[in-house]
DNA sequence: TTGTCCGTTCCGTTCGCCGGAACGCGCCGC
DNA sequence: GCGGCGCGTTCCGGCGAACGGAACGGACAA
């Protein structure tokens, strides 16, 4: 048996890998590292990703580490919901910004994470640690909620058969509670979540509807969590979901 | 002589050649749009666009359409300048959209070409053809002759020999006239383009440094062709371009 | 000096990838 | 109805691109 194991994945499924071993907390990699992380051999990495920085999808730093390369933005921003939610959604967005100062935040569902589409964050507004492309669980955030609470009754049981991660003490964590949580969120047409994430925030959020009626996206303001009087920030947010959902209401794209 | 022509580019090769078959102008192809675009055989573009698809680099839309998928925005957001710079830009960005309610923008120079990293765009603002992650030629653009006007010898010489495209009547495409054009920016330090890229906007642009004092990046803002005293604001561009490389300077990280 | 970890290059083997061909489908115009 | 057209999908045999092991050179620390 002098065979020696070979990696049976595909090339793309490979080089995918490679891009995927990018995380927020490690943006640049070694070679070695690079090859671990996407599971695959030193020679191959090498190819691969010299293939890649030609493209400029990858780039390579003085220090010899490889970096996600800004060819990939040119593409990336062609993706079809973040087009066309995101232009009609951004004036609005402005519009919440302007009147509160505060983190103004849009998301879709994904499967059983949420994906931030847009985001303005204000200087003076509370840090929060959400990043444009960036993904998350659907049950502790204020936009996860609306998105789960409108979502598909199937993907709703898989979530919460899932284990729920508690990222604060505050986090609803138990399968029940969260049940009545999400019907309040449809009952009430917003949902907050205080402290769920982060102790020192809390958000509000309203579902996007499209022009089937379905909900599709899901707009949040984040405010420190001793904002006063939270809930009247409900309205600002819902007006301007609904906004965004009338605009996008005779749109004959998706 | 009954060998069959085969595609000897590499696999990496022609998924990269299939994301870039997608263009703002055509942001979702059919299967066979996207083989002819990248060269490859339908059965070839098939296998391709199933794994991407699997992945999420791209998704298949009810009309069986391919377009670019939301993954692609998480790695994409990794990528360095646009990380490091922006965050560090955002905050003086949104401090210039403030004050002046106009069209901010932040780009660095790729080769011959400008890539805009951010861009705040107010709807009251005059509006843009540009996009995050979208590339423009150097000559005309405030940011493009900032950049230009900073690159190396090298650069300009290329650039300059290279036919310059004439975007409206008011474009400077003669190579003597604009070296005297990049001369009067590097002695401002500013740069004013008046309705060379369209007739109805006008951007002022300031560079800014990294830590060597390299012009790594630039910052404009875009305003109606008719606005009164535009150069009023060069200071004010100047002021957030100085305040954004005073705040990269100590950056150990690029 | 030795050991370790890095990146790079070479090489023989092999299996994943290739395009042609065939097929099913929906949509025309005749 | 019927042939033609352009889709997308699947199958197949041949072959060359991609594979991992191995060897090499450089940087660095012990």
């Amino acid at each position: 048996m002098g065979t020696v194991a070979r990696d049976t994945r595909s090339v793309t499924a490979k080089v995918l890998a490679m891009l995927e071993a990018f995380t927020p907390a490690t943006p640049q990699l070694t070679l070695s590292e690079l090859a671990r992380r996407a599971g695959i051999s030193l020679p191959t990495a090498h190819r691969r990703a010299a293939e890649l920085v030609e493209w400029g999808a990858l780039e390579r730093g003085a220090d010899g580490r490889y970096r996600i390369g800004l060819r990939l933005w040119e593409v990336a921003s062609l993706a079809p919901r973040g087009l066309r939610l995101r232009d009609v959604a951004m004036p609005f967005l402005e519009d919440l910004y302007e009147v509160t100062h505060e983190n103004v935040q849009l998301a879709v569902r994904e499967g059983l994470e949420l994906v931030f589409v847009e985001r303005i964050a204000g200087r003076r507004a509370v840090p929060v640690l959400t990043r444009v492309g960036g993904r998350f669980a659907l049950h502790a955030t204020g936009v996860g909620l609306v998105l789960l609470a409108h979502a598909p009754a199937e993907v709703q049981e898989r979530a919460l058969a899932a284990p729920l991660q508690a990222y604060t003490a505050k986090t609803v964590t138990e399968p029940d509670r969260l049940r009545e949580v999400l019907a309040a969120v449809r009952r009430n047409g917003y949902a907050v979540s205080d402290g769920q994430v982060t102790l020192d925030a809390l958000s509000v959020a309203a579902p996007i509807r499209g022009p089937g009626d379905e909900v599709i996206a899901a707009v949040s303001l984040v405010v420190r969590a001793d904002t006063a009087a939270p809930i009247t920030l409900a309205p600002l947010v819902q007006a301007a979901a609904r906004g965004i959902s009338r605009s996008l209401a005779p749109g004959r794209d998706r």
